[in-house]
RNA sequence: GGCAGGGUGGCCAAGUGGUAAGGCGGAGGUCUGCAAAACCUCCAUCGCGGGUUCGAUUCCCGCCCCUGCCUCCA
């Protein structure tokens, strides 16, 4: 089948056809850079690094553009809680959320523009939405979007706008003509960051930073664009208003949102305090752990997070690498190759309906299943053992070297659990189960489990 | 109140108009000195009530419950 992915727009799958011929433009809201991010934001940065990587797999040519606000009230109040400089503060979660992203083996956007390096493009979008009217000055001097004006607004998020009004509880702002009216360029204050623009000095809204920087990068009206649930509305609806307004052109085509990650069923955000950041998290568990975590689920599904289920993923995750372990024994023999696609062609198949992958990691079980079996018997794996490294390397999972995944521990004495293995052989090789036995329970306390094998006695981590 | 998305085995989670993938977990077995790993077998009738249909978990209607958005939010 074809590629098909769920439109928000449409409420629909459908078949997906790029504007270019063989290439896709795709934007996707990034991160406010004001903290360190969280399981959910780890969860959009995953979601959509496997639509990047699968995207490319089909050969096209993708534009992948991901921004960073590094202008907003939330910095602002941040930098002053910590005396520092809205810039220093940016640079320095910047610098996180790289950090954080690769960990997790989220490839890297082809571009990646931050808000403040795009004042003109937003100024002159403004000037271009004040011009055609959908744009006002206000009395307190900020320019405000004429929500009203604009025909199709609430076309993504299914509001209709009295709807809207009359369960706003939204603080009305004097300055604005309609309470639902939102502001593009706000007045500066003291000792706030601000820009010259033509109507005076001041900064951007949030909302034109991601319509100004997704048409410089991308065109007037370009492939998917992307995000976290919640900023379907006002985010989203507030972009397309902006957009099209502006360009007279249709903004995106097809709309992608992943749902959120719950922990006891609640949404996991800032404001209710119950998050946990990536940092936090890697501490206890690998990362590709949180990334297996996270593709457990449809990317549209709430995901619940909690320890177990991080420990279930692991699980999952040493199934994988027990075969990858395997594999790679044999690989250093003769080296394998690809020449039956089955699995391959069933995960294409997921992978194409709206980037299912739960789906897809089924696949990768079963083959792993399929590997084990035959090399238990003895038989040739060579037709279906390439295609293991390569559906996993499309999910970005299974990338560390199997002994070393494991293997890994900080503070551990190789040398030592080399020398109790060795040990232990003697003792089997005489025949003395009892001190064999004591061995490996020794080796049990220090959470070594062993494993007896044909070419000897490996070991892993428990 | 409006809108959106859900309720599938012990837990997680796909999916389909013809009696339900996969993972974790559990039980038994093969292998092993014993284990571990692997492999094999087993462990659900899909929230409730109607309807359409030869046949529904999958389509329609009603109901119950959960979550989210409607305010900054990934």
């Amino acid at each position: 089948m074809s590629l098909h992915i769920y439109n928000t727009l449409t409420r629909s799958k459908q078949r997906f056809e790029p504007l270019v011929a063989g290439r896709v433009g795709m934007y996707v809201c990034g991160v406010t850079v004001y903290d360190h991010c969280h399981v959910g934001h780890a969860r959009v940065m995953v979601a959509f690094d496997v639509i990047y990587r699968w995207l490319m797999q089909l050969g096209f040519d993708v534009s992948y553009v991901r921004n960073f606000t590094d202008v907003d009230d939330k910095i602002i109040r941040r930098a002053n809680e910590l005396n520092v400089d809205c810039k220093a503060l940016t640079d320095e979660m910047i610098s996180a959320f790289y950090t954080d992203m690769d960990a997790l083996n989220c490839l890297r956007p082809t571009s990646e523009p931050r808000a403040t390096e795009h004042m003109p493009e937003m100024i002159g979008m403004i000037e271009k939405l004040v011009d055609k009217g959908l744009a006002y000055v206000a009395d307190n001097g900020d320019v405000a979007y004429a929500v009203r004006k604009f025909d199709g607004y609430g076309k993504l998020s299914g509001k209709k706008i009295d709807e809207l009004e009359s369960g706003s509880r939204v603080d009305v702002d004097e300055a604005k003509r309609d309470p639902l009216d939102f502001v593009l360029w706000k007045q500066a204050k003291p000792d706030e960051p601000a820009w010259d623009s033509p109507w005076g000095k001041g900064r951007p809204g949030w909302h034109i930073e991601c319509s100004a920087m997704s048409c410089t990068q991308l065109g007037a009206t370009f492939d998917i664009h992307g995000g976290g649930m919640d900023l379907k509305f006002p985010h989203h609806e507030n972009e397309i208003a902006q957009s099209e307004g502006a360009n007279g052109k249709p903004f995106a085509k097809v709309w992608v949102h992943n749902g959120f990650v719950n922990i006891n069923q609640e949404k996991m955000s800032k404001s209710l305090g119950n998050f946990f950041t990536v940092c936090e998290v890697l501490k206890k568990f690998q990362p590709e752990v949180l990334r297996m975590f996270i593709l457990g689920t449809h990317y549209r599904s709430p995901l619940d997070f909690s320890d177990q289920a991080l420990e279930t993923a692991r699980h999952g995750l040493d199934r994988l690498y027990e075969t990858k372990r395997r594999l790679a024994s044999l690989c250093e023999e003769k080296g394998v190759r690809s020449e039956e696609h089955a699995y391959a062609l069933r995960f294409a198949n997921a992978m194409n309906d709206d980037f299912n992958t739960p789906e897809a990691l089924a696949v990768l079980f079963d083959l792993a299943r399929s590997i084990n079996r035959a090399l238990d018997q003895g038989e040739d794996v060579s037709g279906i053992a390439g295609d293991f490294g390569t559906l996993n390397g499309l999910l970005g999972i299974t990338q560390q070297d199997a002994e070393n995944w494991f293997q890994s521990d900080d503070d551990l004495d190789v040398a030592l659990i080399e020398s109790l293995i060795a040990e232990r052989n003697e003792a089997r090789k005489q025949r003395d189960f009892g001190r064999a036995d004591a061995v490996r329970e020794q080796l049990a306390q220090m959470n070594v489990i062993l494993e007896d094998g044909p070419h000897g006695t490996s070991w892993k981590l428990k």
